[in-house]
DNA sequence: TCATTACTCCTTTTT
DNA sequence: GGAGTAATGA
């Protein structure tokens, strides 16, 4: 009798679960069952005693693809998923990797793990001390170089002579090994190093190597298109000796090339691991056959593919999908919510629907509008609970606890309350600790003993240092919480915002509440900061009824009834980064996120797109998505645009092609003001300056033009001198800046 | 030392 | 229309 674990799949899924012995490849398309595979396989390995949990390395992405995986395995088997220890992100994996071989990799088993800002920082003080130009090289410049060659599997000295063509090159290896060495001495490691250390840490020590290879009897990869190289070299080191590895993916939902991950990963897993299995799956369980269709069609346009053509299983062709053109942003929005309303009237449940932006700052005006309408939503992977500021503070109040030395930290909290100590102390205390090459806290100690501070700075320093010793005695004394609380109270930081009036700092207090309310989670401070740096999003257990509202990369593995595509216009989505900086490869991995975001779908999808949106804060006309031609005509139900400049109706196609004659790059406004065509416009689109009183010489500011000054003015025409040239605009769209 | 103001440059996506 | 910064003033 077979397992009832297997009872529910079909002959594909049923070998992918079987096939345990030897590499194997699954392509599983959007919607096939793969967690389903996935963790049935898993339990199968168990079931069967192939493996005990703690010996099977199983990595997801996504935390959150983690804690699901966890659960439905625990589902199957019970508490034998306690001992799965090697579940996880890769990250975090690799993290526990690190702090058990710390040493080796010159750190201490407690590193902190820093996040963007703090490695901004460290590449700021970098840059200055090696006397870079911050305006030639900014500081997100060497960052984006050094995550690259972290992504690579490249530590500094094997960096040193490669890619010698990029412009400003030699001088990112030489921030890139002074970073390093940084790192090492606040006793840190970023993202890249969790992966990147454990890489380098395996590949020279051969006895570790044997070690991991014999505890991992069975390895199992979920994303894997996602995978950049350091990820592959590390799985192809790890299941070098026995081959059981099973990755799972799907090149069509490939979407993280920017991250360094590399479809060729996928593309060559025959090559990599010789005598794979490949299974497909290709029996889509969600979505209607218009929707499949429209998936289809689109992605067919994509070159390099494995091919798998995704077949339905449901039999309804359902709704068609709704293409709806508006004319603003403002209009597409409210459009979305017009349609939510009638979903809630027929009595849905809000969790099926889903708006899905190609990037968050799409998202404020969903948000304005649901606020309007009383719509209640969620917002998936925005503002991330501990990246807010009154939280980063917290950690870091506790960081520095931990670890007095970690100087970031220390700058972070030192004038937070406010203690009179700015900017000149920290400075000479930063030239101090650089003289005696020691850290902010230990020269501190020094200092207050001296003369090398005025009397206020030096009694505050003295006061402030007394403080976090007088903490640090009591980390094993008392427990963590109670520890915590004692710090926000002593250093005046809940008294702060308790004196701050302003409507948010209710709630930071309410946020910080919330995270000592998490901290009783955990054992110990360490446990609890290891948990924040690796985790940065709170699970919320949130059931009620709320419209989703995310970026396409976040919804991927999701699935809604209802799908909302805003933003479907050329620039937005293709992004028009993405098509500069990577042309045809990019707009590739364009077109895939567009059809994760169609595949959501399983009912009804929404694609629309604004004929006019600001960018920057200034009205832009926009043309329809590419995208949008590309899906199958048959599977679309399209409503026909009225276009305010041409006063004609036409098609989104056929819009397309008119745009190309008149879109020479003049805003919407610019277009209407020239054909003295106001009537269509929304009063709330213009703001009209009607009484403003202009005179030569006059300061002014032009929200296109920037800053300029009055030459001449004639009526309500203005000529301006600008920082790009004189130009005569209309006085409504100035605004006076004083003059000095 | 800190708060205010003038101005510049933005912006993709995430572990 | 917003965040970050350099300059300026109290």
């Amino acid at each position: 009798m077979s397992p009832n674990y297997l009872s529910d799949l079909n002959e594909q899924q049923r070998a992918a679960v079987m096939h345990t012995e030897g590499p194997l490849l699954i392509l599983a398309g959007a919607g096939t069952g793969k967690t389903r595979v996935l963790t049935s396989r898993l339990a199968h390995i168990i079931d069967q005693k192939k493996a005990f949990p703690s010996n099977i390395l199983a990595v997801t992405f996504t935390n959150k693809a983690a804690r699901e995986m966890q659960v439905r395995i625990g589902n199957i088997i019970g508490s034998a998923i306690e001992g799965m220890n090697w579940l996880g992100t890769f990250h975090s994996i690799g993290a526990k990797l690190l702090r058990i071989h710390a040493e080796e990799a010159n750190l201490k088993s407690d590193f902190t793990i820093l996040d963007t800002d703090d490695q901004l920082k460290v590449i700021k003080e970098v840059i200055k001390i090696l006397n870079i130009d911050e305006k030639r090289f900014p500081p997100r410049y060497f960052l984006s170089q050094i995550e690259n060659w972290k992504n690579k599997g490249l530590p500094p000295e094997k960096v040193a002579n490669s890619e010698p063509d990029i412009i400003g090159h030699e001088k990112s290896v030489e921030v890139y090994s002074s970073y390093q060495k940084r790192l090492s001495r606040l006793n840190s490691a970023d993202f890249g190093d969790l992966l990147l250390l454990p890489l380098k840490l395996l590949k020279e020590n051969d006895s570790l190597l044997n070690k991991y290879q014999s505890i991992f009897s069975y390895t199992l990869v979920d994303e894997y298109q996602d995978t950049n190289s350091v990820q592959y070299l590390l799985l192809k080191l790890l299941s070098q000796r026995n081959l059981n590895i099973a990755c799972v993916g799907d090149d069509d939902q490939s979407i993280y090339g920017w991250r360094g991950a590399d479809v060729n990963n996928i593309l060559n897993f025959e090559k990599d691991f010789s005598g794979a299995k490949i299974i497909r799956l290709e029996k889509n369980y969600r979505s209607t056959k218009n929707i499949l269709g429209a998936a289809r069609s689109l992605i067919s346009n994509n070159k390099d593919r494995l091919g798998k053509e995704l077949s339905s299983y449901i039999e309804d062709d359902g709704d068609k999908v709704k293409i709806k053109s508006l004319y603003s942003a403002e209009d597409e929005a409210r459009f979305v919510s017009d349609e939510i309303d009638t979903i809630i009237s027929k009595n849905e449940n809000l969790n099926n629907t889903a708006v899905l932006v190609r990037a968050s700052f799409q998202m404020r005006e969903f948000e304005d509008r649901f606020i309007i309408n009383s719509i209640p939503y969620r917002v998936i992977g925005g503002p991330r609970f501990y990246e807010r500021q009154e939280i980063r503070d917290v950690i870091a109040y506790l960081q520095l606890v931990v670890n007095p030395n970690h100087d970031l930290k220390f700058e972070r909290v030192i004038n937070t309350p406010r203690r009179g100590l700015g900017d000149t102390t920290l400075r000479k205390i930063n030239d101090a600790a650089r003289r005696d090459n020691t850290s902010l806290y230990d020269i501190s100690k020094k200092i207050i003993d001296t003369d090398e501070l005025g009397a206020n700075p030096r009694t505050q320093l003295k006061s402030f240092i007394s403080m976090v010793d007088s903490w640090r005695e009591k980390i094993n004394k008392v427990d963590h919480i109670t520890l915590t609380e004692l710090i926000l109270e002593d250093s005046g930081y809940i008294a702060m915002w308790e004196n701050e009036k302003t409507p948010n700092s209710e709630s930071r207090i309410e946020n910080i509440k919330e995270l000592i309310g998490q901290l009783s989670e955990f054992q110990s401070l360490a446990e609890f900061l290891d948990h924040v740096s690796l985790v940065m999003d709170v699970e919320n257990d949130d059931n009620t009824s709320k419209v989703n509202l995310m970026t396409l990369h976040s919804a991927k593995g999701l699935e809604f009834d209802y799908v909302f595509m805003p933003g479907m216009e050329e620039g937005v989505f293709p992004n028009q980064r993405s098509l500069d900086e990577k042309g045809n490869t990019g707009l590739e991995e364009e077109r895939r996120l567009a059809h994760v975001g169609i595949t959501r779908a399983k009912k009804y999808l929404f694609l629309s797109y604004a004929q006019n949106r600001r960018v920057y804060g200034n009205y832009t006309q926009s043309i329809a998505s590419r995208f949008l031609s590309e899906i199958g005509f048959e599977f679309i139900e399209e409503e026909l645009i009225y276009d305010t400049y041409t006063q004609q109706y036409s098609s989104f196609s056929g819009k397309n092609n008119n745009q190309k004659n008149y879109a020479n790059g003049r805003t919407a406004l610019e277009r209407l003001q020239a054909i003295g065509h106001f009537d269509n416009l929304e009063y709330d689109d213009l703001t009209f300056n009607q009484d403003i009183n202009i005179s030569p010489n006059q300061r002014v500011f032009h929200t296109k033009f920037g800053y300029g000054t009055v030459i001449d003015c004639d009526n309500d025409r203005i000529e301006v001198e600008f920082k790009t040239g004189k130009k005569i605009v209309l006085a409504s769209y100035l605004e006076l800046v004083n003059n000095d």
